[in-house]
DNA sequence: AAATCAAGCCAAAGCGCTTTGAAATTGACG
DNA sequence: CGTCAATTTCAAAGCGCTTTGGCTTGATTT
């Protein structure tokens, strides 16, 4: 059933359908009633395409999917997509997915724009060498990122999370229970928000007068595996007073790793080891799922998906017109895994004020 | 730049622009040549919605994401998006995602129907009730099933796993190992899966004569919250000669729940318990990332992903006519957590055949 | 009673592509 | 040189919707 057939049963003009059914004032209450009711026991819909075709809108936001062999899409792409769909689902838009190599990404944001498919995308996992900004303005598609680049700066709208401050004040937090021989076991440092948490650790240990030499930092993808051959090199083979007393972990997954490694070499929490853990809400994993629940830099991305729906979808009506950048900021939760530091590694002191910031 | 420019610019009629860039025979290699590469040069690249529209087809396949503030999608998903994307990347398909809460599913099927605004559809978490079959095959949408539903049984084109026989072969496993208390976490009894899984199992006791009653059995979400709580429920103040020696998992997330329960409890694997875990195969939490490496049950749900995208494409070019049920075997893959019963937890034998399975 | 106006409806022109059916061009051949 | 078939190109008719601009009404004003 289209609209010609169901103009045809009403006898009535499409006009006339198509400006009762999408709530057009042109058109008396009682009409209205008439195809509205005439629509549903028939089951009209109106086919999409040529209404996109007809509109140019498409009443979807689109995703270039980064795929490949060995490319590991983030498992919280779950929970993100969750709170996108909710929020979507409210504003009666679909969301399109088009898979492309890392390659070929430049390919794939021309076609879509070309192609008209959807009225915004939006962008994440932002890199350091981020060219997707650039980009996807020139090609005149509306967007809004998930996280932020390092250059350009601003002028474009984002969403996302403090981690400079998250990881300030996580970083903080050990070296005010005393702890002074700091590791990081970070993320892949090409991505921006890696960047970003280095940079809030290193100012945290600027603030108390330590060198950035003194952080012992790693960079890799955030699996349970890299956590484990990290920790392992961070912890295996050294004495108390080397090796160091505050860790802090990118992701969950990651700490599941360290957590293998400690157990494994005798090491406990928070006795030996104090563990500050970023936690992106993992319904199937929690904070508090592990033998001693984690201490975390916590921000829901499920809430972070909700709402760049929502502001894409402002943004691609007009109600949003001056680029936002969004910071959200970051709770520290404290829980079983941070401590003081432990007295044996406690640094020697000279002057009684040592321990107090630098400042 | 559209269809109607380039027609001009190359002083060519739009239907040998159309023929030419589409591959049609009917235009000679010369003109097709320079279409080609004055489309290329002025980065012309059709609507797609116009395409759409004027041949029907829409290029991207469908899928209905469950949304809701306690719904909770599996974290398996992206590793299954990523091999749809694969594979998708390869048939130039997009995939669309429709939000919709589980009480409104039909209608937007329907809608989807209706619009026709993807080619076909693929059905994922076949629940007992399962009503989608009927339903999308009434709108006569071309789908393809990830699972089975439990009626109709055939009839329709699925690819799953064997559940059954995956559990079959694990619980045989831990009979042949002389475990004769056996429990098992399943997942939400309302899937499929979950059914099959736990018919695998108590087969497996009937062949060695044991009765249905003899497994401990326990469904809920698969989460490390209820693995912890479940197996706590399971060991807590049990003594050696009541508490199961065999465990079955269905997924590493609820196995991490049962390691941290049988640590907090000092049972150790596979000397007090045994443990077989069904492995989906989740690129940040590998089997061999627990402290006592998991025997599995592992079957690729990315692979999965992927031929699910081939074989819908197939149904939807009509390659594939025929419904086939495509179930793929589980391998069984023997690590560190299965080990013989324990001698206080043997049954006391009354005949010396008393072990051998009943046939 | 004529003039004005708003309300309600309609015909028709797009949107940008594919595809049908016919026309023009070419080359081969008697 | 005319004929026929094969090759190459084209004009036009859709695909199913939205939207512009105009046409009828019947009511209200002057």
């Amino acid at each position: 059933m289209n609209l010609k057939q169901l103009s045809q049963l009403l006898e009535l003009s499409q006009t006339t359908i198509s400006r009762a059914l999408n709530g057009y004032p042109e058109v008396s209450e009682q009409t209205r009633l008439k195809v509205v009711e005439a629509a549903r026991k028939h089951g009209y819909n109106p086919n999409s395409n040529a209404r996109k075709l007809a509109t140019g809108r498409a009443g979807s936001i689109g995703y270039v999917l980064p795929v490949g062999k060995n490319v590991d899409l983030d498992p919280h792409f779950v929970e993100f997509l969750s709170g996108l769909g909710e929020h979507a689902l409210s504003r009666e838009v679909d969301l399109s997915l088009t898979p492309a190599p890392y390659e070929r990404e430049t390919e794939a944001y021309r076609r879509i724009a070309a192609s008209r498919s959807v009225d915004g995308v939006y962008l994440s996992s932002m890199r350091n060498d981020e060219q997707r900004i650039g980009l996807v303005r020139g090609l005149k598609i509306p967007f809004l990122a998930h996280g932020r680049a390092l250059a350009p700066a601003d002028g474009y709208a984002c969403v996302d999370i403090d981690n400079e401050g998250a990881f300030y004040a996580a970083a903080q937090l050990l070296l005010q229970l005393g702890h002074r021989r700091l590791a990081y076991i970070n993320g892949d440092i090409d991505f921006t928000f890696a960047v970003h948490r280095l940079g809030g650790v290193t100012r945290a240990l600027r603030d108390y007068g330590l060198p950035p030499e003194s952080l012992q930092h790693h960079s890799a993808a955030m699996n349970e595996e890299n956590g484990y051959r990290l920790a392992m090199t961070l912890f295996r083979d050294k004495d108390a007073a080397e090796r160091p007393t505050g860790l802090l972990s990118a992701s969950m997954f990651v700490t599941l790793g360290i957590v293998r490694a400690l157990d494994q070499l005798g090491l406990r929490m928070p006795d030996d080891v104090s563990i500050i853990t970023h936690d992106d809400v993992f319904p199937f994993l929690k904070p508090e799922s592990f033998s001693v629940p984690l201490t975390t830099t916590r921000s829901s991305i499920r809430a972070a998906g909700a709402r760049i729906c929502e502001r894409l979808v402002d943004i691609i009506t007009g109600v949003e017109t001056e680029p936002v950048q969004e910071i959200w900021p970051v709770d520290l939760i404290v829980r079983g895994t941070t401590g003081p530091v432990p007295a044996e590694s406690r640094p020697v002191r000279r002057r009684a004020t040592e321990d107090a910031p630098a400042e």
